[in-house]
DNA sequence: GACAATCTACTCATTCACTGAATAGTCACA
DNA sequence: TGTGACTATTCAGTGAATGAGTAGATTGTC
C-alpha cells in the first residue's frame, strides 16, 4: 500500500480502556470525552460517531452489551470488554503506529491507555515507536539520496525526515514525564 | 470549529497550476501525478478522483472543459482555466494553512505551485505560513499553561509545539533551497 | 496472424469516516 | 409552569476516496 495511502483506524480500541476499569454505558463514555484533557484532548469524537465505534467493537466481539432500565429514564446498554477484547486491547496498546502523522491521534490515544495500564507497557510502546521510526528515518534518507529530481523533491524529504526527527525528540521525553505521573497508572 | 475538526481540501487548486502552462486533458494529469516526483511526490490521486475533483473545478468555474475527437480513440476533454480560475490559483498559492498537519500535503502542493509561479510567491507563502504558525506556537504554549491537568495533557502539548517548531525550522529552509532551483520557476 | 497485456480516457457504484439532527423523554431551575 | 439542559440512543445524509467497469486501441510476444 502507498506510503501515502490511508489505513483502516483503530482508534475505537481505546475504548475498551474505560471499560476494562468498569462496565459503562455510551453516554457515559460520551461524557467522559468530552472533557478537554486525557484522552478527550487528543480526540474529539461526536455521539453518534461513538455509538457507531462500540457498535464495530461489539460487532467484532471485543465487547458485549446488556440493556438495564433505569425506572423513568431511558433503558442504558452496559457495556463490558470480553476476554477476545482484553487481548485485543494489550496487543493494540504497544502496537506502533505506522506513519508520523498517525501520531497526532492514534498514537496519543495508545500512549494514554498505556499510561493507564503502567510503566511496563508505556516502555515497550515507546521503544517499538522509536524503532519503527527510526529504521524509517533510514529509509527516508535512502530514498532522498536515490530518488530526488529537484530542490523541491528533497525539500518534501527534508520536511518528513524534520516531522520524523521531531517525533523521536519528543519520545525521548515520554517515559521520563510519565513516570512522574502516579495517577495515570491503574495496574 | 474545533482545532482537530477536518476542513474542506482545497488541493485541488494545484491542478490549476498545470491548466495554466497548458490546455491539457484529464488523462494527461494523470500521468503527470503518477510520477514520483513534484506534486507526484506529495499527492497521490487516483483517475477516479482527479476527474471528480476537475468537475469539482469546472463546477465551480474555474476550468472550462472543450471536447475534442481524435479519430479512432476516444474523444477527450481539453481542459484550461478560466480568468475567475487564474485569480483563484493566485489566491489559494499563497494562502497558509491552518494546521500544522496539513502540511504534509496542502502545504507541500501550495510550495509546488508557489515555486514554479516564481521566487516572489514562494517567498510570500512562506512568510505567511511562518507568521501563522508562530502565532499558533503562542496559543499553544499558554493552552499548555492553563489547561494541562496531568502530564500526559503536558505531553501532548508538548507534541504539538513540537511539530510546528520542527515545521517552522524546515519553513526557513525553504526559502534558500528553492531559489537555487531555477528549473522552478515558470513565469 | 492470433492473442494477451497494457494503454487510453473516462465514469460510477460502493465504502468509510463522520456530521448533525431526530427521538422521547427526565430533570433542574427561574 | 415553562424552558433549557440533560439523558441515551439512533439514523439519514455528506464528503472523500477506492476499485472496478466501459469500450475500445496499441504494443509486444509467440
Amino acid at each position: 500500500m502507498s506510503p501515502l495511502a490511508r489505513t483502516p483506524i483503530t482508534i475505537e480500541h481505546a475504548l475498551l480502556g474505560f471499560l476494562l476499569e468498569r462496565p459503562m454505558h455510551g453516554y457515559e463514555i460520551h461524557q467522559t470525552l468530552l472533557e478537554s484533557n486525557a484522552l478527550g484532548l487528543v480526540w474529539r469524537v461526536k455521539q453518534g460517531q461513538l455509538y457507531s465505534l462500540l457498535a464495530r467493537l461489539e460487532g467484532e466481539g471485543l465487547i458485549r452489551a446488556s440493556t438495564e432500565s433505569q425506572g423513568a429514564r431511558p433503558p442504558r446498554k452496559m457495556l463490558e470488554v470480553t476476554d477476545r477484547g482484553r487481548e485485543a486491547y494489550h496487543r493494540w496498546v504497544i502496537e506502533p503506529v505506522q506513519h508520523p502523522r498517525e501520531v497526532r491521534l492514534l498514537f496519543l490515544a495508545k500512549l494514554f491507555c498505556a499510561h493507564r495500564l503502567g510503566p511496563g507497557y508505556v516502555s515497550e510502546l515507546v521503544r517499538r515507536q522509536e524503532q519503527e521510526f527510526r529504521g524509517q528515518l533510514d529509509g527516508l534518507s535512502r530514498q532522498m539520496e536515490e530518488h530526488s529530481q529537484s530542490a523541491f523533491d528533497e525539500l518534501v524529504y527534508e520536511y518528513r525526515i524534520g516531522q520524523v526527527e521531531a517525533t523521536l525528540r519528543w519520545l525521548s521525553r515520554c517515559l521520563d514525564a510519565l513516570a512522574r505521573d502516579p495517577a495515570g497508572a491503574r495496574s
